[in-house]
DNA sequence: GACGCGTGGGG
DNA sequence: TCCCCAAGCGT
């Protein structure tokens, strides 16, 4: 319990970034959308798009009666677009299973696609104030240091992130307290270059009483991007979002060199719902042909 | 539990 | 220049 709240809680007050769903009048739709956008995808990158997919669709309902590629083309660039599709596809289960009303209960936030043990209950705290561990990385970072005086958090383990979290939560705040637990992951106890002399918690910090000791768990995976499927699925999903109309796969060709990585991508995007095959044997993004 | 899934900024 | 990394999820 090295973690004090009243510490915490006043940092946080103080120092917050002002982001647009955190602020009282944003809905919990609002901070549902931001939870999907910001998985593994910076602040910077998803406050503009979030704008834009809060005014154009504010309720699931709205949003559940766009087309797949409507919600495609407005994810743009942000990244990891099946996300944008199990979105989608959670805006329509809200919309005709649940009133229109995003599901406070982490259960049943969890049986929506896309919302798995972080997002589920992210949303409870905080959309519904609900008192529950909500365990990112930031969280699991600033636990391995202040609390286990680790240099950084091992291999995740859902079952274990949450029971460390869950013991250090407030009876008051406890959903203020999970959003300052985070916000001091992503501003302070950061992955590089920790910024120790400015942490509200520095004189607790188990890691600071533990003489810093570096990280000594297992040797994290470096995900590798260039040449792999990830990038040709990106090249010929960008190609599709920039126009109205069926292509003919003699473009989707232009896009990358080798044409067995480049048809095996197709087909997987094929597969994964995100392009659709038209009667005329052209391509492009689903739902709108 | 490991792996695949996009994209771009900063050190 | 690279390389690391950024509020995970589903299989």
């Amino acid at each position: 319990m090295s973690l004090d709240a009243e510490l915490l809680l006043d940092w946080f007050a103080d120092t917050a970034r002002d982001l647009p769903w955190r602020r009282p009048e944003c809905t919990a739709w609002g901070v549902l959308v931001s939870e999907i956008m910001l998985q593994q995808t910076p602040v910077a990158r998803v406050e503009p798009i979030w704008h834009e997919w809060l005014a154009r669709w504010p309720t699931p309902s709205a949003m559940a009666e766009a087309s797949q590629g409507d919600v495609l083309r407005a994810w743009g660039k942000l990244g990891y677009p099946r996300r944008a599709l199990r979105l989608h596809a959670a805006a329509q289960a809200i919309a005709e299973q649940h009133d229109d009303v995003v599901p406070q209960d982490v259960d049943t936030l969890l049986t929506l696609p896309g919302i798995g043990a972080y997002t589920a209950r992210a949303v409870a705290a905080f959309a519904y104030g609900q008192k529950c561990p909500v365990v990112d990385t930031n969280v699991r970072r600033v636990v391995a240091r202040a609390v286990h005086g680790a240099g950084d958090a091992g291999p995740p383990s859902t079952t274990k992130d949450l029971r460390d979290v869950e013991v250090l939560l407030p009876d008051d705040d406890a959903a203020v307290y999970s959003a300052a637990l985070m916000e001091l992951g992503a501003l302070v106890c950061t992955a590089r270059a920790p910024k120790c002399a400015d942490c509200p918690v520095f004189d607790a910090c188990a890691w600071q009483l533990n003489g810093r000791p570096a990280y000594d768990g297992p040797a994290k995976a470096v995900q590798k991007f260039a040449g792999t499927d990830r990038q040709v699925r990106g090249l010929l999903l960008d190609v599709l979002r920039g126009t109205d109309e069926p292509v003919a796969k003699t473009r989707l060709d232009l896009v990358w060199s080798d044409a067995g990585q480049r048809d095996r991508c197709l087909h997987s995007l094929l597969v994964d719902g995100l392009v659709e095959q038209t009667r005329e044997g052209l391509f492009a993004l689903p739902g709108e042909h």
